[in-house]
DNA sequence: TTATTATATTTATTAGTATAAATAGTGTGA
DNA sequence: TCACACTATTTATACTAATAAATATAATAA
């Protein structure tokens, strides 16, 4: 009977108005991570509206993960850089309805992952490679319980993250680490996505231990040629996780 | 003199308690974009707490792209599909603080339009393939001036976004249009990332007339061989652009 | 029938007030 | 001198009530 409407929302409303305001003294004036916003008594004089209207402006910029709002004295709104936590949340909300399978998930990761190892291999400090190296040896154990097999499938997946923090393009690292982010939750939330293979983390195992070699002798050809195999050889693995991802994103659980 | 501090928020604001449960509500009961949300009165009394609690509640879910208010009878909350739109423009709010360059976006674009290509051409239907010589033709002519220059760069762009939205890969097509929009918008605010050089654009044009063959013959693998090629093209003309993006991201002007 | 007006519903904004949280500064005791 | 508790101040958080704005629907008039 009555459909939803679709008329543009007309008259910009106030708060809405101030959270442009406020975007654009960021961005003009060059304002950093830490630096303070006038308090809430300030902001209403200045924008003249009321408490209640600054406040749903407040929100909003701090829903955007652009400040952070304290109480006390030096309290108020606090310019803070976007956590990565945040922006990957905000994408999680419109993956929601876009529903992308585990298969989708994994072709974009295939191709991104090689180049993140090449892009990371000169930018790796010692206490990369020993980080690495410990979680490599996590999945050297055969796993006796299940909550066993899962730690070592998320230390797998830590492998790539840390990889993906050092490749030193941000584009590539956000993509990169939400990409591990998601199929770290489906291990931890769906069994389906934990192959029973032992062949499946001797495999990954494998490469990784070559990839730690490639590393430390700095070949950015041989990881990025080692990644890819080794994406190739967990693409034949996770073949059968067709099913949808849906109910996860919103949630997180 | 007075630090910023760094202490964990503490207690869980009302709000965002709400919002968490809305959340829940619709990831739990597969609520679908046009479902409503009881009004503010009712979710007054649902939640034992006051008008101004449930604004803040709703506007941060507004904020988020979940649901759209609007006034009126029968207006109020309605669940929303995120748009691409809001997606994109939070996601710019993290990349203000991470400030990507120029070339760190195109090395992505690089890594994933050849799949891009290969995947839509089995999916691009009569009218899309109308569209995108529509497209090709709008940059045969020379330009004149700058804003025909211009324009037949922004047409360049479109021609991947319509494929972007044609490779049936949720995750890929979101950030193959992002890639595109944020180089669209450097080209509109920065003179610097419009190439002066003509054989840029005949490269371009060249490119794009053969991979509009290859999909009409449904050649994906030639289509996937091509975008790479015309990639690695733009990548050696995009050389130059070595500034860095700030000031950009937040405003998006 | 058609166009206009009224009205009922719902959000948007404001104002005022009160409460709770956080912390800098002060004072106290060892 | 140092550690600890207290206090006062700053600030956000929450609630109430009232009015303004928007708009779909119904009623009315041409």
């Amino acid at each position: 009977m009555q459909d939803i409407k679709l008329a543009t929302p007309k008259r910009i409303k106030r708060a809405d108005q101030i959270v442009e305001s406020v975007k654009r003294w960021v961005a003009i004036n060059n304002k950093q991570p830490g630096d303070r916003l006038p308090n809430e008594r300030e902001l209403m004089e200045q924008f003249d509206c009321s408490k209640g209207t600054v406040r749903e402006a407040l929100k909003s910029l701090e829903v955007q993960g652009l400040i952070s709002i304290r109480t006390g004295p030096n309290g108020g709104a606090v310019l803070e850089r976007v956590p990565y936590e945040k922006a990957s949340e905000l994408l999680r909300n419109f993956l929601h309805f876009e529903q992308p399978s585990g298969p989708e998930i994994y072709a974009l990761r295939t191709l991104i992952e090689p180049e993140i190892a090449a892009l990371a291999t000169p930018n790796l400090t010692p206490e990369d490679l020993t980080r690495l190296a410990d979680l490599v040896e996590q999945c050297r154990a055969e796993p006796q319980t299940f909550e066993e097999r899962m730690a070592q499938r998320i230390a797998e997946l830590e492998f790539h993250v840390l990889l993906a923090q050092r490749c030193g393009n941000a584009m590539l690292a956000f993509i990169g680490r939400f990409l591990n982010d998601m199929i770290r939750d489906l291990v931890i939330f769906k069994k389906s996505a934990l192959p029973e293979q032992r062949e499946f983390s001797c495999a990954n195992l494998d490469y990784h231990q070559q990839l730690l070699e490639a590393f430390h002798t700095k070949d950015a050809a041989r990881a990025r040629q080692l990644m890819h195999e080794h994406m190739k050889s967990a693409e034949h693995f996770n073949r059968e996780l067709e099913g949808q991802l849906n109910q996860h994103f919103l949630t997180g659980n």
